[in-house]
DNA sequence: GGCCAGGACACCA
DNA sequence: TGGTGTCATGGC
């Protein structure tokens, strides 16, 4: 067996314990591809309790569409996503998706949907407020596209695991996960959810081993 | 009352 | 390209 297959392999036994342990995520947490897409903006550095409270107001004012969203006012914008944090950034951002939302596909997602997927990375990451990991949150959760979601979590725990330096730049890590496992939506769509569920309420200390990917008993935090 | 949460960006050397 | 400051609410 080749190295490459032995870290494929692991992979694929670390993503089974969680799967196991804590069952499918249900990932993402949304109603439409628009509400995922907003709420991978509104969740940047965020709780997303928080962000939930954000939508909700969203969605009282019947604004959580592409039509609602471009002609709300900025100022209102900002006071109903208010409880997310950082507002003032995030009702811009929003602001600038939609207009990027309008200008490259006529408003309409299901035209976005259909650019080849390295191509459409290109164009979001030219949005401002949108970076890797919003870019590849949307392209996975909202668009189903087979990119693979780096976030903090990942980083923390597959540095405690001993399997990548955490301050590999995205591209790296992101080319770690997608170079040994299967090119697979459904696979990278649970994997992050649970590496995310796994960093929030599992054991945070060094090192971490395969053994004990899911113990619970251990408040430290790095 | 401090710390952290499913980041991104400007600015600096 | 790498480090640092900024943005900000809400739960614990």
């Amino acid at each position: 067996m080749g190295v490459k297959d032995s870290l494929r392999n692991k992979l694929l036994r670390i993503y089974n314990l969680l799967l196991v342990h804590f069952g499918p995520r249900g990932w993402w947490p949304g109603n439409s591809p628009l509400e995922i897409m907003v709420g991978a903006i509104l969740t940047q550095n965020t709780n997303w309790v928080n962000v939930e409270k954000a939508i909700a107001n969203l969605q009282s004012e019947n604004l959580l569409s592409i039509n609602g969203l471009t002609k709300v006012s900025q100022k209102k914008l900002t006071s109903l996503i208010r409880p997310s944090g950082y507002f003032n950034q995030k009702a811009k951002k929003i602001r600038a998706f939609m207009d990027f939302v309008n200008a490259e596909f006529g408003g309409k997602l299901d035209n976005m949907a259909g650019v080849e997927t390295q191509s459409l990375r290109g164009k979001l990451l030219g949005v401002k407020g949108i970076g890797e990991e919003t870019a590849d949150s949307i392209l996975l959760y909202a668009l189903d596209k087979p990119v693979f979601v780096i976030d903090a979590y990942t980083r923390r725990v597959f540095h405690r695991l001993g399997m990548v330096n955490g301050k590999d730049p995205y591209g790296v890590l992101q080319g770690f996960f997608m170079d040994n496992l299967p090119l697979n939506v459904d696979l990278y769509n649970e994997y992050h959810a649970l590496i995310v569920h796994q960093g929030k309420t599992v054991c945070q200390r060094i090192p971490l081993c395969e053994s004990c990917v899911l113990e619970t008993e251990c408040a430290k935090r790095i």
